[in-house]
DNA sequence: GTAACTGCAAAGGGTTTGCATATTG
DNA sequence: CAATATGCAAACCCTTTGCAGTTAC
């Protein structure tokens, strides 16, 4: 498979956008830590390897990032937006705790399934969704 | 069933907080447009009936009337929260077409087991869930 | 009476934008 | 070299908070 990168520099030169060394190092911290970061926790590590980059270059690169289909934004209700890398990875849920945040990636073929038959019961074609479960994890529940 | 008016005044007396003209007038007016209202816009109708009504009062207000089990903060991550009543209404979900915005409640129990049930497996407890499923209304689909 | 409530305006947190300068293709 | 990007700081939007005065119980 292409490589997330070049799947990048694609989009940038499809769109007369251009390919920056601030750019680079914004997708390639991100993709070195996974995680499902906000946009500022990926500043802060990004600041790390470079201090000269601007906090408003991290958010207009996020955008694009998501423009070009490498990632996508999550809700989990904390008030920021994070991003996860969506670009060959399969599709999947969240559970999340509400106490420590702890965060559950989740896939129910069940789930899938009855989600498409529902919408095509209504007359829709469904095109995405978005499944987010809140509760509180084990431990959590224990500390009390 | 007890009435949503009732049943705040219940609140706020269990809570020793205190009922005020301010307070009935918004629960009022949010029940009078049940829709899916943000503080600002039911800011905007309340004003009409009382424009001496502060906007920090409605969103205090809102914030209680969750409290109380009446209603329930929805987000259709467009940047504002959004309310919806819960007390006496049935949970549901949202189906939403991405090309007129037109908003379908659903229910599907096959899905609420399995989203109890996968809690479960992972130890959680759950407390809320959210699912939207975004797609194309026949309509729309029909037009192009 | 006194704890709770109000409206106002200011502050807050996350995100976006305007601008002068620097950089890419 | 022309179009884009950058960093900075100010602006922005929605929401919360501090305060001095008012009101419900």
């Amino acid at each position: 498979m292409t490589k997330p990168q070049d799947v990048f520099a694609r989009y940038l030169a499809d769109q007369n956008l251009k390919m920056t060394p601030q750019r680079r190092l914004i997708l390639d911290t991100f993709l070195k830590q996974n995680d499902h970061l906000s946009s500022e926790e990926l500043y802060a590590k990004v600041k790390r390897r470079d201090k000269s980059v601007g906090q408003a270059t991290v958010y207009r690169t996020l955008k694009l990032l998501n423009e070009s289909g490498l990632i996508e934004p999550l809700d989990f209700a904390d008030g920021v937006t994070r991003y996860e890398m969506s670009y060959g990875e399969s599709h999947h849920d969240h559970l999340i705790c509400e106490s420590c945040g702890e965060n559950i990636e989740i896939l129910d073929e069940t789930i899938e399934a009855r989600q498409e038959e529902l919408a095509r019961q209504h007359g829709y074609t469904l095109t995405r969704h978005k499944m987010y479960l809140y509760g509180i994890c084990e431990k959590c529940r224990k500390k009390k």
